[in-house]
DNA sequence: GTATGTGCAAAACGTTTGCAAGTTC
DNA sequence: GAACTTGCAAACGTTTTGCACATAC
C-alpha cells in the first residue's frame, strides 16, 4: 500500500529539519520512534494507513508500538505536517504535504484505487463558492466514486457492499 | 441534530410507497420497525447519525434495536434512497434522497456544522475532470472544511483538537 | 530532576454478526 | 411452514487511554 520513492531521498531530511523545528517551538522532545516514524511518512509519496505503517516495520524487522504511530501521526497533523482522510471505509488515510501541493480525489468504486489529480480551475471556483457562502475556506477534499476501467468483474462483484458509499 | 420539517408530511407517504414498492421487488418483508424507522428518516431533512435515530426514539419513550436500525439504514442505502457521508470524525453520516438533489457540503471546522449548497457549474466542471482522467464519474462528495462565522472562542479551544481533519 | 514520551494491555468507539425466537407472506 | 426479520449480547476493527517505566533536556 506504501512505497519509498528513492529519488526523493535528499528532500527527506530538509523535511526531517522542517519538522524538529515545529517540534523544538512547541517543546516537544525529539526520540527515535519519533524520527523513525516521521521519516517513514516523509517517504512516502502515497497515502497509507497506521496499519500500513506498522505493517512495513514488522516487515522489516523492526518494532513499533501501534500507540507511538497513532500518536506521532496526530502530533505531524497537529504540526500541519499530515493530512486525514477519510474516504469512506472507517480507515483513515493519511499524506505528507511538504512537497505536495493540494490534489483531489478519483476512488474506484470497485477496487478502492485512489488517483490523484490536480485542477486549477476547480480550486478557484471552489474558493469563489465558499466566499459566496460567507466562509472562509480553509481545508477542502474532493472526492470522485467512480468507476476504474481496469477493474474485473471479481473485484466489482466481491466489493459491491462494501463500497456502497457516496 | 435532526428535526422534522411538518410541511413535508405529504410527501413522506409517497416516499414510503416508493420504499414499499422497491422493498417488494426485491422480495424484502415490511414490518413495523421498518415502517417507522423508515418514516423518521423521510421525515429527517437534515444529516443525521444511526446514533441521532435511536437517541430521538428513546426520547419519545420508544424502544429501538441498534442492530435493527444500523440494518434499516443499510437497506435503504441499497436502495438508493440514503446517502452516506464521512464527515471525518469515525461516525457516519445519512440524507434521504427523494427530494433532495445533489449538493455539497461546507462543514466548520470549528463547531462542526453541516452547510448544503448546490453550484450547477462546478457539478458540470466534475463531471469534466473525471472524463478528462478517462472515469465515468458515479458519484461525489465535495467537503469544504471552513470557519464558520457564528463559532464561539470557546467552541473552537475545544474542537481544536477533534476536528483536525482535512 | 522534572517534564515528556513510550509500550503494554485494557477500554472505547461506532458498527456488524451469530443465533434463538418471533413475524410475514 | 418456509423464508425472512428481530433483538440481544458478543465480536469486530480501528483508535485512544491509563499507567508504570524509560528517556530527553
Amino acid at each position: 500500500m506504501a512505497s519509498v520513492d528513492a529519488k526523493s531521498h535528499e528532500n527527506v531530511s530538509k523535511e526531517m529539519d522542517t519538522l524538529r523545528t515545529l517540534m523544538k517551538k512547541k517543546g516537544l522532545k525529539s526520540t527515535s520512534q519519533r524520527d523513525e516514524l516521521a521519516r517513514w511518512i516523509f517517504e512516502t509519496h502515497n497515502h497509507f494507513t497506521v496499519e500500513d505503517i506498522i505493517a512495513d516495520f514488522r516487515n522489516k524487522g523492526q518494532r513499533v508500538s501501534v500507540a507511538t504511530a497513532y500518536r506521532v501521526v496526530q502530533m505531524m497533523l497537529d504540526l500541519g505536517l499530515l493530512l486525514e482522510h477519510d474516504f469512506g471505509r472507517g480507515i483513515k488515510h493519511y499524506e505528507h504535504t511538504p512537497g505536495h501541493p493540494h490534489h483531489d480525489h478519483i476512488i474506484c468504486n470497485d477496487c478502492g484505487k485512489i488517483v490523484e489529480f490536480a485542477e486549477p480551475e476547480l480550486e478557484s471556483m471552489k474558493e469563489k463558492v465558499a466566499i459566496k457562502h460567507g466562509y472562509k475556506m480553509d481545508t477542502h477534499t474532493l472526492c470522485i466514486y467512480a468507476e476504474c476501467t481496469k477493474c474485473t468483474k471479481e473485484e466489482k462483484e466481491k466489493n459491491k457492499k462494501k463500497f456502497a458509499v457516496l
